[in-house]
RNA sequence: GGGUGAUUAGCUCAGUGGUAGAGCGCUUCGUUCACAUCGAAGAUGUCAGAGGUUCAAAUCCUCUAUCACCCA
């Protein structure tokens, strides 16, 4: 064997090797009737690649595979990847930009197509990055979300698309999906909605400005302010009121000022109007002041502007007020630059605060951007507002250095950007698809405070059920092109009330079809839709819709087109044709589909049912769903955890899992969020070619304490690696002394201690203890106990000291006791080798091979089960810790004498009693040889110049005289001494109190009181040293 | 503003009422035939602070300070 592992030459050959002989196939290493395990992969963007938290996810997830395949269950591991609408159609669209194209270059069926060309291609990064960390997925069951999609090329069948067609078709029918019009965040990059939980809200500097909104007509009012004790501290005449904003440009849009009911200060102009002092003089709007319990009257004014279509709580305001919103930019946040001219706009809005009732789709219509902001964007909108206020002497004014000046507060303000875009996301009055969550959420949150799944820690359980108890209408609607098209038809409402078939003869006239083809009529009608998995399936429905219209309308032929301008202009040809050859049959009532698609997190969402093959029936869904457990960050707990539960239950009426494993995040050594911007990414990659992937899987595990970020150092994973090579060296001995050997008969010691050398019997029972901890660890999710009790024992307990005893035993003449040892020896790494595989799976799995001839991998070997209570000896525990405490007493005071390290000396002893006589005779080669011993001599007393070794039931002594330095043996045994002191004054302490022996539990008093003896005992021989040492100087 | 958590060795962190621990780092010694990616020995703690509960508190409770994250 070589001195160290070679990770980089063995990995990759020892994964190809388990997959090609499908170690990772659901239910591989299944034992008859075994019940089953099954843990679906987060799925990562397929855009992805691997980063430290995959690495850390999936490593978990690896770990509770690989024990429970082990165990010989029926195990699953479902990995596959989700679409990624925007983060795939941002990377085709960079794509796209070095060849000088853009996206809408091409038509949508040529962009997707492009889409699938770069997924074909690209998209399997993470996959051969998983399988580098070492992941035992089922591969063969690769999931995607888009699976099956129309467009979907050769190899990417599947059927999550129909999965995801039909829950939103069952949705809708049940009435749970809807459309309307909506205040959604809009990013204004991608021109898309996105939903509230992919908006990072970031705090900003920025400004609070104060500007004066005049009384309509010159009216004035008395503004009072009073401290808290009544007393007036302001009083004056005031024709205005004042209004602090952060966002100026959007005064624009204002439909209200609102006040505080019970704010004094305003109540003399509440209901009256007052003027925004923005816009062209001559066309100012006028807008009601009004009362609503949002302002907050201790902050800023007390008086808050309210632009509904541009803001989320001024929105709510508005809908509970009646006020109108106006949109004023468009889909890529500039001011807008459509419709009727300012003055008509304003004018428009005015016939609204007099009292004319307008439809949500004609306020829409109305542009109240002046036609010379008209275009810009955003934020120069805002600097010309500013300046446009302050030129007309409407800001508010404080005192400056120079003199008055415009009243601007620096204040930090939490912004909105969209994760992908980092743009400044804009709330938009838009039209979008929603799922009404509130209606779903119930047996989500049961299943959860009932324990029907367990979320771990349990602290996350609050956040998951805040979430839920709060939950918003979910918008599912996204403006892509990459995803699953919302499956819904639009055509024209020809039911609209100014079409009528005036005769009732089921005909068209002249007058009719003009009624149709002119303005009020089609032109302006609303849109009707329907809802079905396809075009045929949806033809029904129109057909059924027209039902109602003129024949032959209601006969036309339904055609499909690409968009409402395009049925428009279709059906109008067709009717105008109708006109003149009255030829029925030729004519159409096209239909469109929502360009739209659904959100990415909508498919995900039914991750579980979906890559199990639902809508159909498969054996799978039978076998491995619910699924055990889901192992996740905590970032994606709403994201995905609550809308997996939601949707589960909606669809199948089911809970996903069992338990839900929440992790921290991965951070940089200095506790930092790894971010490329921060340039403190540390690429899993990297690391296990530096270090190898068992290393960094150790590592990872090691620090997974329940519920707590974990700080990543490499110097950490260098550790971890050297414990690698501390096994693999272990192995490397026993192999040179015979442990390994083809004739050696193996001995199963897991169903019974019954090896003769206490030695044997120790590491057994060692074995055994070991196994429990890591296996009650892992029930538990207790990931860096399993970890570190596995270490402490490989490394502390069998290469500290059992290979160490083993020597002589293995290079001894006694033939009998070699071969046991030979045999333990063999056991004991198995077991290691064992229980080490879930979390080191290469190193482990190449020792298994390289050391013997084995049945099977070590990735099927058989999980132990034998217990503690059946293999431990009590005798021989006691007797190897002795011998152990023996040695390093002795190791201590040689080395604090500075007897050189391989120098043997000669020990004497004195006052040992009759077990530590059978205790050192039966291991007094080991001790003799650890603690480098010559000879062991029993004396009465010790001569003069002996350093004193203490141990139960004896007393050891070096006899230094010629090196002994009697002042560092004083300082050593005064050293032990206070030490010593200290723990019996505790001790005694507490034995004093007579209370500690009525409420303490006997066992703990009795623990105490052996305690205290034993340390009593060791304090008289010191002090006996002591008292020697003191006649010696 | 609301919520959650953290504060333990130089660093990174375990430790849910019973003698304060691990890894890394540090000091000294050591290439004895598994391993220098090693071994032996060693030093280092007002368990953030202040109260309280208890026979007993790093651990439970209250307050304070500082930091982090989530949500508004």
């Amino acid at each position: 064997m070589e001195k160290t592992f070679n990770a980089t030459q063995a990995e990759s050959r020892l994964y190809d090797a388990w997959e090609t002989a499908g170690c990772f196939a659901a239910g591989a290493n299944a034992k008859p009737g075994a019940e089953t395990f099954s843990i679906m992969i987060p799925p990562p963007n397929v855009t992805g690649s691997l980063h430290m938290g995959h690495a850390f996810n999936n490593t978990l997830q690896d770990i509770l595979t690989r024990w429970h395949r082990m165990r010989g269950h029926d195990t699953l591991w479902q990995p596959g990847q989700d679409h990624a609408g925007i983060a795939t159609q941002m990377v085709v669209e960079r794509e796209l930009i070095k060849e000088g194209k853009r996206r809408t270059d091409f038509t949508r069926e040529e962009f997707i197509a492009r889409v699938w060309e770069w997924k074909q291609q690209s998209g399997g990064q993470i996959i051969n990055q998983l399988k580098r960390l070492g992941a035992s997925c089922d591969w063969s069951r690769n999931a995607f979300t888009m699976s099956g999609a129309p467009a979907a090329p050769e190899g990417e069948d599947g059927n999550f698309h129909d999965a995801v067609i039909k829950v939103f078709v069952d949705l809708h029918e049940k009435g749970l999906i809807y459309r309307g019009k909506r205040l959604v965040n809009w990013d204004p990059h991608f021109e898309t909605a996105i939903s509230d939980l992919e908006v990072e809200n970031i705090e900003t500097p920025g400004h609070m400005w104060h500007f004066k909104y005049p009384l309509a007509g010159g009216e004035t009012y008395t503004y009072v302010e009073k401290d808290e004790d009544g007393n007036i501290v302001l009083e004056e005449e005031r024709d205005y009121i004042s209004i602090a904003t952060t966002r100026p440009e959007t005064m624009l849009g204002d439909g209200a000022v609102a006040v505080h009911p019970d704010d004094a200060r305003y109540a003399p102009i509440v209901g009256k109007l007052c003027e925004i002092p923005v816009g062209p003089k001559e066309h100012r709007r006028l807008i009601p002041i009004i009362t609503d319990e949002y302002p907050d009257p201790d902050f800023g004014s007390g008086a808050v502007k309210i632009t509904g279509a541009h803001d989320f709580n001024d929105y709510a305001v508005a809908r509970r007020g009646g006020i109108p919103c106006y949109r004023l930019m468009d889909t890529s946040a500039h001011m807008r630059d459509d419709g009727a001219p300012y003055a008509e706009a304003a004018a428009l809005a005015r016939r609204i605060i007099d009292g004319e009732a307008f439809s949500e789709n004609e306020i829409d219509a109305i542009n109240l951007v002046p036609d010379e902001l008209r275009g810009l964007n955003r934020f120069e909108a805002r600097e010309r507002v500013i300046e446009e206020i302050t030129q007309e002497g409407l800001a508010v004014m404080t005192d400056g250095e120079d003199g008055p000046e415009p009243f601007v507060e620096n204040k930090p303000v939490m912004q909105p950007f969209g994760d992908r875009s980092k743009v400044v996301i804009e709330p938009m009055l838009t039209d979008q698809w929603f799922v009404d969550a509130e209606k779903i959420v119930g047996p989500a949150l049961d299943a959860v405070r009932s324990g029907e799944t367990k979320i771990l820690p349990e602290r996350d359980r609050k956040v998951y059920f805040h979430w839920l108890e709060n939950i918003e209408p979910w918008c599912i609607s996204r403006q892509l092109w990459w995803g699953h098209q919302i499956p819904v038809w639009y055509g024209l409402d020809l039911g609209a009330a100014d079409f009528r078939d005036d005769e009732g003869d089921g005909s068209l006239d002249l007058v009719e079809l003009g009624r149709l083809l002119n303005e009020g009529g089609m032109l302006h009608a609303g849109d009707v839709h329907h809802c079905a998995a396809d075009f045929d399936a949806v033809l029904r429905a129109f057909r059924a819709e027209l039902a109602d219209t003129p024949h032959p309308i209601a006969d036309a032929r339904i055609v499909e087109v690409e968009d409402k301008h395009a049925a428009i202009h279709m059906l109008a040809e067709s009717l105008a044709h109708y006109a003149i050859d009255q030829d029925p049959t030729k004519l159409v009532y096209p239909v469109w589909r929502d360009p739209d698609v659904l959100d990415t997190w909508f498919s995900s969402g039914l991750w579980p049912i979906g890559t199990l093959g639902w809508p159909e029936d498969t054996e799978e869904l039978r076998k491995y769903f619910p699924t055990s457990v889901l192992i996740t960050g905590f970032d994606i707990i709403f994201f995905w955890v609550a809308r997996m539960m939601m949707m589960q239950y909606a669809v199948v009426g089911q809970k996903p899992f069992d338990t839900v494993y929440v992790h921290a995040l991965v951070r940089d050594e200095s506790g930092k969020k790894m971010s490329k911007s921060l340039g403190n990414v540390l690429d899993p990659l990297d690391l296990i070619g530096d270090y190898g992937a068992d290393a960094v899987r150790f590592t990872l595990t090691a620090m997974a304490a329940m519920g707590r970020d974990l700080k990543l150092s490499t110097a950490r994973i260098a550790g971890y690696r050297n414990f690698g090579t501390k096994i693999w060296n272990a192995c490397r001995f026993a192999e040179m002394n015979g442990v390994f050997e083809a004739d050696l008969p193996a001995v199963d010691y897991g169903a019974g201690n019954d090896a003769d050398q206490t030695v044997n019997q120790w590491i057994i029972g060692e074995t055994a203890k070991v196994r429990e901890e890591v296996d009650a660890a892992l029930a538990a999710f207790r990931f860096n106990d399993a970890a570190n009790g596995l270490y402490a024992f490989v490394w502390g307990k069998v290469c500290d000291w059992y290979v160490e005893f083993s020597k002589p035993l293995l290079q001894g003449e006694d033939a009998a006791a070699q071969q046991e040892t030979r045999q333990v020896m063999r056991w004991v790494l198995d077991q290691c080798l064992i229980m080490l595989h879930p979390i080191m799976p290469f190193i482990t799995e190449e020792l298994w091979g390289t050391l013997s001839a084995r049945d099977k991998m070590l990735v099927h070997a058989d999980w132990p089960t034998y217990a503690a209570s059946d293999l431990v000896i009590e005798q021989a525990d006691r007797e190897m810790n002795w011998v152990i405490s023996v040695i390093e007493n002795v190791r201590s005071a040689r080395a604090q004498m500075h007897v050189p390290a391989g120098t043997y000396i000669p020990v004497l002893v004195s006052e040992i009693d009759t077990a530590g006589e059978a205790a050192w005779s039966r291991n007094e080669t080991l001790i003799k040889r650890l603690a480098r011993i010559d000879s062991l001599e029993k004396v009465d007393s010790f001569p003069k110049g002996c350093i004193t070794v203490p141990a139960e039931g004896a007393t050891f002594g070096l006899p230094l005289a010629d090196i002994i330095d009697v002042e560092s043996e004083k300082a050593r045994l005064e050293k032990s001494l206070t030490k010593l002191a200290k723990e019996i004054k505790g001790l005694r302490g507490r034995l004093d109190n007579p209370k500690f022996a009525e409420s303490a539990p006997p066992e703990v008093v009795e623990e105490t009181r052996a305690n205290l003896d034993q340390r009593e005992e060791e304090e008289a021989k010191l002090k006996t040293a002591l008292t020697r040492l003191a006649e010696l100087g």
